[in-house]
RNA sequence: UCCAGAGUAGCUCAGUGGUAGAGCGGUCGGCUGUUAACCGAUUGGUCGUAGGUUCGAAUCCUACCUCUGGAGCCA
């Protein structure tokens, strides 16, 4: 006999196996006549296997002490089940009790809102909701990596730390390794960050875009999937600290190219979970969101709306809703006029391109208008912004004089702007939200959920 | 950070100035190839924290903490 097999592979066999082993985590038991019924899950799936523990068993008394989230290992024969509900059972020869549980076990057998589970976020992941989740999370960052690679494009690695500050968007974390109390000073009092680990000031990174642009404009077609960071006191469902994002860039592509690579993105992932995740997909559309399924199915199956932000300040001003903020060209679009032309209007996902200049950063390309530069934000329902990219402006002269209007110093931003010098080219890419992708697609309608150890403004335990 | 709401049993909540409640969970017993089992009994509280008002505060007032929803920032 091999070793243990998972209760997947046990609920997906194909025939009886006599002298099976399974290991887990007891979710309910309940007793018969003669014999318990323990459920019996190890995460590998959502559904859980079925062990008859016997009276006859030397240890039976101990079995039937057995609490809710007790791990217990298996031996025993997977038969073809007796009752409803399930195709396969295990009837135990031996139970060798792991770990016990007892009564403060706080996972008891009743449903908990997901505001008590993320209190006890080391415990969650043994729920249904969150076992879900995070298999789902797992399944979605392989299809990330497999979307890319199949298209050619090359993971590239990013720095963490990093010592540009730039894009003058977000707040960010530094990284230090001075003293605190006794940080070195320089003449005007200032700190002396010249004297620090790196001999400057550096921070967690909030985008790995820059660097991605370098590589871009080397191998082509690049893309980033890592750990960001933002030091914002953001205290909103769709916001964390630590968040993972996905960062593709690719050399000679325009806005077009971009917003059509964003789309083939969201849509071939939807596709993925669907097909890979099914079963943890029907728990989020029974539990969580009843339209789930429907909306999904209506992403993929049709081309995102395009529209320009001319195009979209004018429908909205035309829509006749009332809305707490005014709709005025060159102001940002506010959360509820997003969510009125991806919700209401064109009910499915919404690409806004060629925003304002003012609004936007300095390394977007500008376009040949001379006010709007070629960004373009993905928005879906429930969610908002989902992807947030643009082309990026590749002459010289242009993005200096970009840089200088968000009073930065070219100086600064040499290696950047060597890649306009040498060999320069037009290039694209975009920002995708790893969590917001994984909530759009699971319904769960907070960021915490979908991140193990969320990292907020004044939490981070754990 | 701003606006609104909420903190009462392990969980979900009721209780709006006069002896702290229910359902679920847990425990014990019964029944039973059960499956969010069923039936009966039982257990369970510093009413978020600190002040204040009052003869008396879960309830009214003040401050703070935490959580939730919304906003801003964005992914």
């Amino acid at each position: 006999m091999s070793g243990p097999i998972s209760v997947k592979a046990a609920l997906a066999s194909t025939a009886p196996i006599s002298g099976m082993q399974v290991q887990g985590w007891v979710r309910t038991r309940r007793d018969s006549k003669d014999f318990s019924f323990i459920e019996l899950n190890d995460g590998s799936c959502l559904r859980s296997l079925q062990i008859i523990a016997k009276s006859t068993l030397p240890n039976y008394a101990d079995v039937q002490r057995l609490q809710t989230g007790a791990s217990i290992a298996v031996r025993g024969d997977l038969v073809a089940s007796q009752g409803k509900g399930q195709a396969w059972e295990v009837v135990a020869n031996e139970i060798e009790i792991v770990g016990p549980s007892d009564d403060t076990y706080p996972l008891q057998k009743k449903g908990h809102t997901p505001e008590f589970l993320r209190e006890i976020a080391h415990l969650r992941p043994r729920s249904n909701l969150f076992g879900a989740v995070f298999r789902v999370r797992s399944r979605l960052a392989f299809a990330i990596h497999q979307f890319f690679q199949e298209r050619g494009f090359v993971y590239v690695h990013t720095p963490i730390i990093t010592g540009s500050d730039c894009e003058g968007a977000g707040e960010l974390f530094r990284v230090t390794s001075l003293d605190l109390k006794q940080p070195p000073r320089r003449a005007d009092g200032s700190i002396d960050y010249a004297q620090d680990f790196f001999a400057r000031s550096t921070y967690l990174t909030v985008s790995g875009q820059l660097e991605g642009e370098a590589f871009a404009c080397a191998l082509s077609k690049i893309y980033t999937f890592g750990p960001t960071f933002r030091a914002e006191n953001s205290n909103t469902s769709r916001h964390a600290n630590e968040f993972w994002m996905i960062e593709p860039e690719m050399a000679f592509t325009n806005l077009n190219g971009n917003m059509d690579l964003a789309e083939e993105t969201v849509k071939y992932l939807i596709r993925d979970i669907k097909t890979n995740c099914a079963e943890d997909l029907g728990l989020f559309s029974k539990f969580v969101d009843k339209e789930l399924s429907a909306r999904l199915d209506f992403v993929i199956d049709r081309p995102f709306q395009r529209i320009t932000y001319t195009e979209a300040v004018e429908l909205l001003k035309r829509s006749g809703e009332k809305f707490e903020f005014p709709v005025a060209y060159g102001a940002n679009l506010q959360s509820e006029h997003e969510r009125w032309l991806t919700e209401k209007h064109f009910k499915c996902p919404v690409t806004v391109f060629n925003y304002p200049q003012e609004i936007k950063p300095f390394y977007m390309r500008l376009n040949d208008d001379g006010k709007t530069v070629t960004a373009m934000d993905v928005l879906v329902p429930g969610i908002g912004e989902i992807v947030g990219g643009s082309q990026r402006e590749e002459r010289l002269e242009v993005l200096e004089e970009n840089m200088r209007r968000h009073q930065m110093d070219p100086a600064d931003y040499k290696w950047y702007l060597d890649l306009r010098r040498y060999g320069t080219v037009p290039h694209s890419g975009f920002g995708l939200g790893f969590e917001r992708m994984l909530m759009f697609v699971t319904g769960v309608s907070n960021i915490r959920d979908v991140i193990p150890f969320a990292r907020t403004p004044g939490s981070a335990e754990f």
